[in-house]
DNA sequence: AGCTAAATTGGAATTATTCTAATTCCTGAA
DNA sequence: TTCAGGAATTAGAATAATTCCAATTTAGCT
């Protein structure tokens, strides 16, 4: 059974990808899917597990084609942390992420409107920034030992 | 002819080592040196070539190990942009990166101490970051076209 | 000088990601 | 509806940064 979407989630997938002439086939909706459904930051091989669970035949190049695509139509974002694999993302909001080093999960850290400006006035005079990270790591929550 | 650091970066590299105790080899000063020379962000392929033409017999291997032990002592910094080689910065002020996403250069881009502090203050209750890394991308200086 | 642990070396291995060429699937005219 | 043509998916090979390994060399000490 293909992954379902809430409709609410179907108009927003539908949209962006009609909007870029691109198609909203069945297995870039569920890996969409997979990464709403679940409140962490997987990486391409999770989601990969989880989409074969729903589509079995799912090849890990359509993971990553699928991937790319959510990405460049700005409905999952992409994490990345040191060298470790990449992650992905279901929250669209201004946010940073903390890494725990020791039970290596990561957390989304809200940024308020006021921090985040004087974040983006750091940018220098003829520089244009299109986009930022902005990630911590450290010791987490004492229940992630 | 082996690299040759200023005599106060020869101080803080041994004592830096010594503290650890590590041993100050050539190639250790090298790696340093080449990073500290220039002000750009290398990556270590980067660094390896210029290495090799003051230690020609230098590995690559040597090259990643000396690099891991410098940022383990805190002499160089290790930068990560993207999934793009990781590259090596010798200010360890704190300071964000903007990488130009047309020429692929680096900067350095200032945090005065207000913004630090307010940075910091978006960790939240009970996590404690030992680290943060804030980067930009974006379109860079008209020059770099 | 000789001993021992630390560091270096060349090459193989690892691993996340990308590429390729063949197949399958949508979509929108006819 | 049919079907042609482009888009998407697929399996597997290729790539590239980094790490690992076993053998050799070196640095620091007695
Ligand atoms: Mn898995
Ligand atoms: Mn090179
Ligand atoms: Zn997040
Ligand atoms: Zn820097």
């Amino acid at each position: 059974m293909p992954y379902s979407l809430t409709s609410s989630s179907k108009d927003t997938f539908n949209s962006a990808l009609r909007e870029k002439g691109l198609r909203p086939t069945k297995q870039r909706a569920c890996v969409y899917g997979v990464i709403l459904g679940k409140r962490d930051h997987p990486t391409a091989d999770d989601i990969y597990d989880r989409v074969k669970r729903h589509l079995p035949g799912t090849s890990f190049a359509t993971v990553y084609n699928c991937l790319e695509t959510l990405v460049g139509c700005g409905l999952v974002r992409q994490v990345n942390m040191d060298r470790s694999p990449t992650r992905y993302c279901p929250n669209l909001t201004p946010h940073a992420h903390f890494r725990c080093t020791q039970s290596g999960k990561i957390y989304d850290v809200e940024i308020d409107n006021n921090t985040l400006s004087l974040i983006q006035a750091l940018v220098p005079e003829g520089f244009e920034a299109e986009n930022l990270d902005l990630s911590f790591s450290g010791t987490g929550k004492p229940s992630d030992n």
